[in-house]
DNA sequence: CTGAAAGCGCTTACAG
DNA sequence: CTGAAAGCGCTTACAG
């Protein structure tokens, strides 16, 4: 796996332009001059500098990060790993990581799972290849002894999840999906189904919040599980648990994300059910699409956009200092009640 | 700028990891013979193949992949350059793009504009500096001439736009624009309004298809700029178009993108003007929100995806074959009529 | 089938 | 203030 046979991809581009041996030849100068100069580095004088600038700037010259890097025995750019560009939760944390980067001379390079529902190992080594020196990962999958032989290569931020020893930037899972749960049951709801997606380690938080609260409730948990977390993978499972029988049909659905909500709109809306007169449904994430008028989705805001700016902040902080203590940052999501749930028809 | 004298960020992680000179050293063999090995590459015997590929496993080696191509000479690194990691259609492309590379053994490096309204042409030097070896733009920017200098330095995709002489991936915006403007003349609609963001150079067609469309039916053509084209930065313009004393307010609008579009909804709703009765709307993208149940928009589908598997499969051929024949493929786009379109009220 | 040498573009000590 | 040398991790000719 590490080291692949088969690689040696044919396709290449050759490589062009100015380096600083060309500006160092082309004024007289050595390499080394050149490198302090355009790194505003002491011990060149003022004409020189002046004067190497320009010829850089004239030569179009641009800097090899990654032969910098190599050089300089350091890493400076940012991995993140999503798992779902298309899922908004993800694009959100995406923008405003870049956000955080953006003039701090930091590169950003991305791995996205190709497969959310099944998360791959494989795609945080495109970024230990890149030589990233941090990993934002937006699922830390797998045991803790994986995650430290992860650590131990690269520092690691893990989002969504608390790791211990790591830094993590964590939305309490509990909290929220409690929230839902008894907002539900505030409105007299008692058959509460949980729409959610195959479980993989780590990442249960909202199911099983979702079942102590039903049985606290002295409720029945029906939990359903779709092929995966997008509202494409959601729609059949929907589908099967809106079909069911007459009486076996819950009157309320907590979807693990705002994805499966829509998919379980969908479906309602196929099968002729109003929400939330025969069905009050409740998301989670808080996706600007939740928001919009005719969606009108009550679902729990986890602060995206906090989250990822927290991750970004984190990593940089990491990048700068290796042995700084570690940070377990963890934000209190909250319920935004829209027109999605109501009172059961009859109760 | 190319050569930023206050860079030198201070924060960099310490490079770690087994190396190929460590793998030799440990089994006594010399440096070459573990980089064939590990590439597949022949002149190695398979006892030794495999002894070398066993030992890398067991050390958990991973290639350096900057190193790699520095010594290589070559560039195997895609660079996206994205718009607005929020809008649904640059995620979709994101996704698309994605898809293609995985399994390629291509990296994905992003950059992404955090203003969207005003593309900043250094977003595309982070991917120069990142030595991608070829870069797909979203957003080319710039005269021709501006072009041709950065073509020189690394292959283009350009997408959304034809540049000639250059790889290109486009959708007739002036096929799109003027079936979004007849839909809404065969309605009955006289009074159309064109939302659009800024505009900057190559960026112009649907507006300007607008406009033609509108003459040609004899209509005063109306165009309202936003200063942005995400609907946060559409929504105070959106306001202001339907404010508009009564007799003065267009009976449709036609919005550059779903982003826009969703502003004029949401501007809509606050003022109380329901779609399509006072109003019809027509967006552009058919991003997946835009067939939402309760949202129902009118828009021109552009296969955002296909956009993006196309754009990634020039890419890998550009970096297959530098002097392959240019690409200029122009998908045609398609009206998507749902329910915000409707006959004006009064006519 | 295997190895010694040169070099990719850059930076970091170390000498002047 | 400036330069010659060594080296980052790797690959590519070139010799055996």
């Amino acid at each position: 796996m590490s080291a692949d046979p088969s690689e040696d991809a044919p396709g290449t581009s050759p490589v062009s332009g100015a380096t600083q041996s060309d500006l160092a030849r082309e004024l007289g100068v050595s390499r080394t001059l050149v490198s302090l100069a355009l790194r505003g580095r002491a011990g060149v004088s003022p004409a020189m500098r002046r004067r190497i600038l320009e010829t850089a700037d004239r030569r179009g010259y641009r800097r090899n990060t990654m032969a910098a890097e190599l050089a300089g025995r350091r890493r400076t750019s940012v991995g993140l790993h999503l798992l779902d560009a298309r899922n908004e939760i993800y694009s959100t944390i995406l923008h405003s990581v870049q956000e955080e980067l953006a003039g701090r001379e930091r590169r950003l390079v991305l791995a996205v799972d190709s497969a959310p529902e099944h998360p791959d190992p494989r795609a945080v080594d495109t970024l230990l290849e890149a030589n990233v020196g941090v990993v934002i990962s937006t699922a830390v999958i797998g045991s803790e002894a994986d995650i430290a032989a992860l650590t131990a290569r690269v520092p690691l931020i893990a989002m969504f999840r608390r790791v211990p020893g790591v830094d993590s930037i964590s939305s309490d899972d509990d909290v929220g999906a409690r929230r839902a749960v008894e907002h539900l049951a505030d409105l007299g709801h008692r058959r509460i189904a949980h729409l959610t997606g195959p479980l993989f380690s780590g990442h249960s938080d909202r199911r099983e919040s979702y079942q102590r609260s039903m049985s606290a409730m002295g409720a029945p948990a029906d939990v359903v599980e779709a092929d995966g977390y997008s509202r494409d993978a959601g729609l059949s499972a929907a589908r099967g648990l809106l079909e069911r029988p007459p009486g076996h049909r819950p009157s309320a659905v907590f979807a693990h994300n705002d994805e499966l909500a829509l998919a379980i709109r969908e479906a309602a809306a196929d099968l002729g059910l109003s929400i939330p007169g025969d069905l009050s449904l409740v998301g989670y994430d808080n996706s600007r699409t939740a928001g919009l008028t005719g969606i009108d989705l009550t679902t729990v805001d986890v602060a995206a956009a906090d989250l990822g700016r927290a991750a970004a902040a984190a990593a940089l902080r990491r990048l700068e200092d290796p042995a700084a203590a570690v940070v377990d940052r963890r934000f209190a999501p909250h319920l935004v009640v829209r027109g999605s749930t109501g009172a059961p028809r009859e109760s």
